[in-house]
Parts: C-alpha cells; sequence; structure tokens
DNA sequence: TATATAAAGGACAAAAATATCCGAATATAT
DNA sequence: ATATATTCGGATATTTTTGTCCTTTATATA
C-alpha cells in the first residue's frame, strides 16, 4: 500500500506529534528507536518532511526534530502520503495502465475508484493532533 | 498499491480470459502487445500464473494460454493477486508495524482495516468472467 | 521421424527502493 | 571563542523489483 519510507515517515511523525504535545522536541537517534527503524535512513525522511514543513528541525545541541502546534490540527495523514510516496497510488490506474482516465476506463476502474476514495477520505480527514492524542493514552503502539 | 507484476498479472489474464470466452488460445507475442507489457517478464508472471492453476498453458505449435470455462467463474481477482504478491496487503500493518495485531495495534489500525476489508471484499467478489465480458463489449480497455 | 513452434527455466542485467557512512554546516552552551 | 551536539547532504552500498537473453523441453504437424 504504503512504501516503507512512508511507513516510517508517518510512525516518525506520529511520535515527534506526541513529544510535541508534551513540548519535548526529540532528536534522531530516539526517534529511530522509538518507532524501530533504519536510523540513516529515517534521518532522510526526516529531510523531506522538514522541507516540506510537516516537521521542523532544530540543528545543534538541544536541538533535534519537533511539530508546530498549529500543525498538529492542520497536517492530515494525507500530507504525509503525498510528501513520500507522491499521488499515484489517489491518481494512477490500479492496474498500471498509463493514466486512470474515465474515458477509456480500465476493467477495474470503477470499483478501484471507489475503494480509494474511501482511502483518501480517510487519509484527508485523520489529523496528527487526534492520532498523537491516542498515541499518549497508550492503547495504540508505534513498534510490535 | 499492487506490484507491476501483479498489474500485468491481472491485465494478461483478463485478457486470456475474453480470449477464451471466444474458445481462442492466445501465445505470449499477443499477449505483451495487447496489455503493453514487456513480453519476457510477462512470460515469468505467466509461468506462476500456470503453476497456480489460474491459467493453463500449452506447448508446441498452435500452443498458448487459456482458461478452463470452469474458472472463468471461480477466479476471482483476489486468486491473483495472491498469487504474485502474497497476502501482506490483507493481513500485514499499514504502517509497517511487524504484525497487525488488534490487541497492539498501531494508531490507524481500525480505519486501515475497514478500508482493506472493503478492498478485499471487493477483489473476492470480482470475477473473471464478469470482467472479461465487459472487455469484450469494449467499453473498457487494457491498455492506454 | 524431422521440423518448426511455443512455453519453461536458468542465468544475467538494469533500475528502483532501502539502507549506510562520513564530512560539512550550524546552533547551543560553556 | 571554543567545544560539543545535532541535523544536512553527498557518496556509496545492499536488496528487491523489474526486465532481458538464451538454452531446454514439449508438442503439433508435415
Ligand atoms: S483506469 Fe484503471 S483505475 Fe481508472
Ligand atoms: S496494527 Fe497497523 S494496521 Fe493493524
Amino acid at each position: 500500500m504504503f512504501s516503507k519510507a512512508c511507513q516510517y515517515a508517518i510512525r516518525a511523525t506520529l511520535f515527534i506529534s506526541q513529544k510535541s504535545l508534551q513540548g519535548e522536541r526529540v532528536g534522531l537517534k530516539k526517534i529511530a528507536e522509538e518507532i524501530d527503524s533504519p536510523e540513516a535512513f529515517t534521518a532522510k525522511i526526516l529531510q523531506q518532511l522538514a522541507r516540506n514543513s510537516i516537521i521542523e528541525s532544530v540543528k545543534g545541541p538541544s536541538g533535534g526534530f519537533e511539530i508546530l502546534d498549529k500543525n498538529l490540527d492542520k497536517i492530515k495523514l494525507i500530507s504525509i502520503v503525498e510528501a513520500i510516496d507522491g499521488n499515484q497510488i489517489f491518481d494512477g490506474c490500479g492496474l498500471g495502465l498509463k493514466q486512470c482516465n474515465s474515458a477509456k476506463p480500465c476493467p477495474v476502474h470503477d470499483k478501484f475508484k471507489s475503494i480509494r476514495e474511501n482511502l483518501k477520505h480517510m487519509l484527508s480527514t485523520t489529523n496528527i493532533r487526534e492520532l498523537a492524542t491516542d498515541l499518549s493514552i497508550g492503547n495504540v503502539f508505534l513498534k510490535a
């Protein structure tokens, strides 16, 4: 469904969000530990998220990553998915035709479209604060 | 969503189905042309489908690929997806946790689960004859 | 039986995704 | 100012996916 990079991105963003809710900034090492991801690869992904203004990065001692409070409401899951995986998953043909076009549809166009719209709706309406709050409550997890 | 191999597999299966409806067997070259896929790679995928008894292959002159009439009803899209991509897409965690487990769920478990169930239901109830018939009618297509 | 045709299968190649390493840049604290 | 902590960015490595090529095997038919 999503690339590993995207999965790490979502997990990392949620962990950073949780910390930001508590007013804490958090470093790469800690993030990679808490979401059980390869550290150097995670660093690349965090850079992408920072360039896309999903998270903020601060260099130097006591630096690390954080999310602006206003962004906890503004950023939806779909922002992360689009930043990392692009929108092929929403716009592309499920059977890999060069373009998904209802004027020249593939045999599963209608059925796929409806599922992709579900997915898109879910990702567009789920915000980060909501998920980070669930995490803080402690009944959901970021690693097995 | 699906690997390219899986997309080719579905397109190829539907094309073969359409021909089988007409009582015709069809060869690799023609298949690759009609679904716009790389020929040699498609050959590998057809082998996998044949080993999984989704399609039948016949060697030699006037050989090629076909689908048994009874299988046109029996084979659902999900059979193809599982044969090529496995069931990670249905069973795996959307955020990449080692296992999707409602006893220790990730923050999007419930939301993902519902979408994956939609997808699974759609793939489980869509059979090949139905899609091949649509193809024959000519209002859906296997290449752009 | 000989020949031609078509898929099967193994080895290899290229491209993309995932992952690592290390020096440079930068901010903080002393 | 200096030392230190931390992200940034470029180069490289590994793994997986996608794709190719060539030989072997099976089979129909002349
Ligand atoms: S054309 Fe295939 S999903 Fe729209
Ligand atoms: S635990 Fe993540 S989808 Fe079930």
